[in-house]
DNA sequence: ATTAATGTTCAGAA
DNA sequence: TTTCTGAACATTAA
């Protein structure tokens, strides 16, 4: 599920690859299922883009976007199952879409992958994006937050502070796995009230957050067992392997070692929680 | 064999 | 205005 550590991680991936190319085609994959959405469609995505330059990779959020020498941007969002790949697909029956370079280098094509077909790909004319994405639809990333920017996010509500994690109106890039990563660390409750958490509460979700983003970026995100990111090139992310609470219902808090992990629903998503280290 | 669960975003309803 | 619900889709586990 690609959150903002995955989502950096297929950017980084990628860029080595992609920045400063010339696209030479944009081609559909031949895959059975539903048609993924493409806007505008594929012959016309194509016309727009071959020839030009990408002379940039960047994420926004949890969206891949790849800037066009014409000011125009293609934008990614891989949603549940998509990924930006350099070679090696999980299946070849989810290929989506295909760009190829021009010149040789390691890697001439980039492929989105998606399986569950749930990502969207959107061509945003110049300055497009700007309108279409303003401050109030996509909040401050999340790796750039401070202790004053979340303190002013999480006034006057009465939203739990985990689905305040999840509104990307509020804080663009953290999704439910992440959520409860971060509240862990910092010991909050899930369920508390984003606009009553105290001083300390908010310089520690500050610092949760970063901490728990940063590290997971170098460990190239979250590969779940039953899930199917990977990186650009292929291997699975390490993170999984120091979650916290995330899918550990029933087993013991590694921090406190004094109560199990418990599971309940929030915003029809699964919340996980330590009910000792996040009390109240 | 059917059903629930998975988790992101958006449209539309409350 | 804000908050909530269901749908989009494919796959796996129960």
């Amino acid at each position: 599920m690609p959150e903002l550590p995955e989502v950096e991680t297929m950017v980084r991936g990628i860029r080595p690859f992609v920045e400063g190319r010339t696209v030479k085609a944009v081609l559909r994959c031949r895959c059975s299922c539903k048609p993924i959405s493409i806007r505008p469609r594929l012959e016309l995505l194509a016309k727009r883009l071959v020839g030009r330059r990408i002379e940039s990779v960047r994420r926004l959020g949890k969206r891949v976007v790849l800037g066009v020498s014409d000011g125009s941007a293609v934008v990614i969002e891989p949603r549940m199952t998509g990924l930006m790949l350099l070679s090696d697909p999980p299946d070849r029956l989810h290929l989506r879409i295909e760009w190829k370079f021009a010149g040789r280098a390691k890697y001439n094509s980039i492929w989105f992958w998606d399986r569950r077909g749930l990502g969207t790909v959107r061509l945003f004319a110049p300055g497009e994006l700007e309108r279409t994405l303003p401050a109030n639809v996509l909040g401050p990333d999340a790796l750039l937050m401070d202790a004053e920017t979340w303190r002013e996010r999480c006034r006057k509500t009465s939203q739990p502070i985990k689905v305040l994690l999840l509104d990307q109106r509020k804080v663009a890039g953290i999704g439910n796995l992440y959520a409860s990563e971060i509240l862990h660390v910092a010991k909050i409750h899930p369920a508390k009230a984003a606009g009553r958490l105290k001083a300390d509460e908010i310089r520690r979700l500050s610092e949760a957050t970063r901490e728990v983003l940063e590290e997971a970026i170098r460990d190239e995100g979250s590969t779940l067992g039953d899930a199917t990111y990977r990186t650009a090139l292929n291997r699975n992310g390490r993170y999984q392997n120091k979650h916290r609470v995330y899918g550990r219902g029933d087993e013991t808090c590694p921090t406190c070692s004094e109560a199990p992990i418990r599971r309940f629903v929030q915003a029809q998503r699964s919340t996980f929680f330590c009910p000792v280290c996040q009390h109240r």
